[in-house]
RNA sequence: GUGCUCGUAGUCGAGUGGAUAAGACGUUAGCCUCCGGAGCUAAAAAUCGCGGGUUCGACUCCCGCCGAGCACACCA
């Protein structure tokens, strides 16, 4: 909605009229003019709390200063301005203002949603990134619809967004899965040898190294055991980076970028610990290279390089995390499970020794799933004897309901996740109640084509005067500002509620404003209103990555 | 033990220092000759974990306590 520029545009000017006036002084930052919506009608279209917020700054109470505003505003899109409380300045629109605004967003079509381009600096999101060892559980599943989510609320946003997967092939969990799939192999091919001790018990690891072998055979039986295991580990990298991008894809999860550990080793891994020598931040001790991450924030000093020479893993996360840097982004955003969470200080240290803005580099953690059947707590998939693989959940809610749940939530609290909730098809159930308002919109399209009414290119909005049709129109107002604040805030669950409310402001508008059967110009006026809800629906479902079916 | 995150009606939960603390489930009372009842309307229900502090104003910020989850490797 363009007015809440064009008043906050009202209200900066009446304040510098009144500073040159003589009747406002200030000595400092002035703060920015917060709009918001109000909590109840009596107190207006719009309102702000910048009188009080100022108040500090220009020594003045806070009903004065909103008096020397007001009587400087020379906009013309209210029918009143009210001063309330203890100096809220409440705006009333005239009485055609939200027709107009109606219409700007009419005219929009589909690009309503699409905010203006913020800047030309690029926000990098990295998530999901989990080892290519096993597949996919629903903890990552959260992980996947919230990053997607985020990147497509941002960009709808006008932020430059590229999302990255960071994938660690290299390392000790790569051995454990070649030990693993061969160990598989030879008992495949009737060897009695033992499986290691720590290895991956799952059963896609057998699915794996049944694919290999339908594929390869039997002809690296006879290979050394060294090179067998290479060959085997290599196989099945492949293999299991195929069935994650798979389950991937089916998620609607798209990533610009895939970034491969093995990448940093050794050359890029060396030259930041090199970097960082030099800068003081690396000494030795029985044997090791440790980081002293302790000088910014850490509570201890962590090993970079052990005493077998061997980098850690925190070693290449901070040549990761320095290749980001330098690749100059504005911001870099990663999405963690919470049990990362002390993991964060020591890479922030890293990056602050380093000479990067620490700052620039945010962490958003998303707390743990559990998953409830019959109110009864599921631990364990029967098939896997491990945590429930995504494509499991996907299996049995489907994609939109999965992806809604995962998003409804703050990333920051727990998520109880009820399977039989989102696999219910009523009311109860959010994802089918708002899919459900979506279709009922269409099939009301669909008859209003069979009794001869179509979209008029200009309706008679003002029309619509009744309170459910201007309780409707003033939730669509809402949108621009759910999406920059979801933006902001990294808080796609802003989306999933907004639209969730948007589906029950619309079926009130549904029960009292019929279509067909009312007098022309006004069926005309509705029938835009609901091209605009339906769009917006669309749009905010898309952002989720939750289809809007036509029909249900 | 230390650190991080979280404590909001019976339950789940929203709430970037502002006006009477959203909404949903459940409960209670209503609404189907009606564009999809997979729906709608109303009512009851909260000392915002406890105690201090900062502020004109605190669910929100700070300190202490209590409770829950997670993490505390020369693993990744």
């Amino acid at each position: 909605m363009q007015a809440k520029e064009k008043i906050a545009a009202a209200i900066k000017s009446a304040v510098e009229a009144a500073m040159q006036d003589g009747a406002l002084k200030f000595s400092e930052t002035l703060p920015e003019v917060a709009l918001e919506v109000p909590p109840k009608k009596e107190f207006g279209d719009f309102a702000t709390n910048f009188a009080m917020q100022s108040a500090k700054i220009f020594r003045t109470s806070p009903r004065k200063i909103a008096e020397e505003i007001k009587a400087r505003i020379t906009s013309d899109l209210f029918e009143r301005i009210d001063i309330a409380g203890a100096g809220f300045m409440n705006f009333y629109f005239k009485g055609d203002v939200i027709y107009r605004e109606l219409k700007e967003i009419y005219d929009a079509g589909k690009n309503f949603g699409h905010l203006p381009c913020k800047n030309n600096v690029t926000i990098q999101i990295e998530y999901v990134s989990a080892n290519p060892t096993g597949l996919l559980h629903v903890g990552h599943g959260r992980g996947a619809a919230a990053g997607s989510a985020i990147v497509n609320i941002m960009r709808a946003a006008g932020y430059n967004v590229e999302s990255e997967y960071y994938i660690n092939d290299a390392g000790n969990q790569m051995d454990k899965l070649a030990l693993s799939v061969n160990a598989r192999y030879l008992q495949l091919h009737g060897q009695d040898i033992p499986f290691p001790e720590d290895g991956y018990q799952g059963a896609d690891i057998l699915d794996t190294t049944k694919r290999i072998i339908a594929r390869h055979g039997d002809r690296y039986l006879a290979l050394p055991d060294d090179e067998r295991l290479k060959v085997l580990g290599e196989l099945a990298y492949a293999d299991k980076m195929l069935e994650l991008k798979d389950d991937l894809e089916r998620f609607g999860v798209h990533f610009d970028v895939w970034f491969s550990e093995r990448t940093l080793h050794p050359d890029k891994i060396n030259a930041a610990i090199e970097v960082l020598k030099e800068r003081g931040g690396i000494y030795e001790q029985d044997g090791a290279l440790w980081l002293a991450s302790t000088k910014y924030g850490d509570d201890k000093d962590r090993v970079v390089v052990r005493a077998n020479g061997e980098a850690t893993y925190l070693a290449a996360d901070i040549a990761y995390h320095k290749n980001k840097f330098d690749r100059g982004f504005g911001e870099l955003i990663n999405l963690w499970g919470a049990d990362h969470h002390g993991y964060v200080a020591r890479v922030k240290a890293a990056m602050t020794m380093l000479g990067y803005d620490a700052d620039k580099l945010k962490i958003i953690f998303l707390q743990m799933v559990s998953l409830f059947r019959s109110g009864e707590a599921v631990k364990m998939s029967k098939r896997m004897g491990t945590a429930i693989p995504l494509r499991e959940l996907m299996d049995e809610v489907g994609t939109d309901a999965a992806r809604y749940f995962f998003l409804m939530r703050s990333t920051d609290s727990q998520l109880d996740f009820d399977l039989d909730l989102a696999k219910s098809q009523s009311a109860d159930n959010p994802v089918y109640y708002i899919q459900y308002a979506h279709a009922r919109i269409c099939s009301i399209f669909r008859q209003a084509k069979e009794a001869g009414l179509s979209l008029d290119a200009e309706p008679r909005l003002s029309l619509m005067n009744s309170a459910a049709e201007v309780d409707l129109i003033n939730k669509i107002f809402e949108y621009p500002d759910e999406i920059e604040k979801a933006a902001t805030e990294y808080a796609p669950q802003r989306i999933a509620r907004y639209v969730y409310d948007l589906a029950s402001t619309f079926s009130a508008f549904y029960r009292d404003c019929r279509i067909l059967g009312v007098e022309e110009d006004l069926a005309k006026a509705r029938l835009a209103l609901l091209k605009v809800t339906q769009h917006t629906i669309q749009h905010a479902l898309s952002l989720l990555g939750v289809s809007a079916p036509e029909r249900m």
